[in-house]
DNA sequence: TTGATTTCATACCGTTTGGTTGGTATGCAA
DNA sequence: TTGCATACCAACCAAACGGTATGAAATCAA
């Protein structure tokens, strides 16, 4: 392979990297150009040249790297649960790694930050929070066929509520600094997601 | 009355109302001192005589107004329901009339931008969101002493729980276009808290 | 090899940012 | 009425903002 000196994909990926990690810290308003070409030690020449302005790249970093860390911590992982305890331990886990910089509470501060003023942006939020609701609403219309979801609940429904939930979590775990809101939230959803199982006779 | 030329009392409270519009509708960030001074119709001069700098402007808008916003909106309706139908119609009301402006909305969306990388904001945002699990708390507490919640809930748990959901539910309701979000959640959240309800032989 | 195109860097632009300065007018206590 | 603290205004500041103009390498099609 010729060592090339110019990688435009290498590039542009890095100005993704670098843009979520302060997008992710600042927020959209309080992230600079200037601190994104830095971090990626680019140019603003760089970054004009891959994207027509913030707002874009903000549109793509959420599309591309917000979508792909929901899929890796929500879809794919729900796609393999099989059991309201599958379901459990998958939303049990990630409640105990979730954290202020990952992909899902990004992805919430984003969306109530600008959603509401920015339709481009909503958009592409709306995209993201879709697939990981309709990833809820597949597990629990699988678990309705196969028998281990009530038969009673409306997938979507609860699917929104859940979504709303997690969201509304990663909010609060900014807030409090112990760890019993995450203890509190943890097991209060243990108890939520226990009531979506068939009962035993 | 003789007409006073200086009020400092109102001036201050006039900044507050000023920059809550321009916080709620555009950040912490997205705020600028300038528009919040034009806003009030007042200068930096009487802003910084008040305020020594913007992040106490803003814990001064979060302890007071949005404080006193979640005691209308929450505390004092859920103080009053005496009954699961009166809880679930109080979550019923407000899930209705959330909109992206209200206090609510704007007490999660600040958290969400800020709350991670400001203590003295996070502090004040917590003290807020405390009064507001509080309410949820001595509400659960007294249903369970009343009879009419069921004994085996806690209530710090699902209290933390409720307030996450509905903390998540004014991020989705700006993402999402159409009603279906909003009649979804509700319906769902009116649901869950019939799970808290005791069951009638 | 040539010519066009893509990929980036450098330097710069006007605007806006949070915050400061110096001063003036008001209110209150003596 | 004097004297001093409070309340507020207008002008200003350096830094950072998002974005542009220009040009030089690098790449690719011919």
């Amino acid at each position: 392979m010729k060592p090339r000196r110019k990688q435009p994909k290498q590039t542009r990926e890095a100005l993704l990297d670098a843009a979520g990690v302060e997008f992710s810290g600042h927020g959209y308003s309080g992230a600079g150009l200037g601190g994104i070409v830095a971090r990626a030690e680019l140019t603003k020449g760089a970054l004009f040249h891959h994207f027509p302005d913030k707002r874009t790249l903000a549109a793509a970093w959420i599309s591309e790297r917000l979508g792909l860390g929901i899929e890796q911590m929500w879809v794919s992982p729900l796609g393999d649960a099989g059991s309201i305890d599958g379901f459990q331990n998958v939303c049990r886990s990630r409640c105990k790694d979730l954290h202020p910089e990952d992909a899902t509470s990004a992805l919430v501060a984003i969306a109530a930050e600008v959603a509401s003023r920015d339709e481009v942006l909503a958009d592409a939020l709306e995209q993201v929070f879709k697939t990981w609701r309709s990833a809820v609403v597949g597990l629990l219309q699988r678990g309705q066929a196969a028998g281990w979801i009530h038969r009673s609940i409306q997938p979507e429904l609860e699917a929104a509520f859940l979504v709303s939930a997690l969201s509304g979590f990663t909010v609060s775990l900014k807030t409090s600094v112990g760890p019993e809101t995450r203890n509190a939230f943890t097991r209060a959803l243990d108890g939520y997601l226990e009531t979506l199982r068939v009962q035993q006779g």
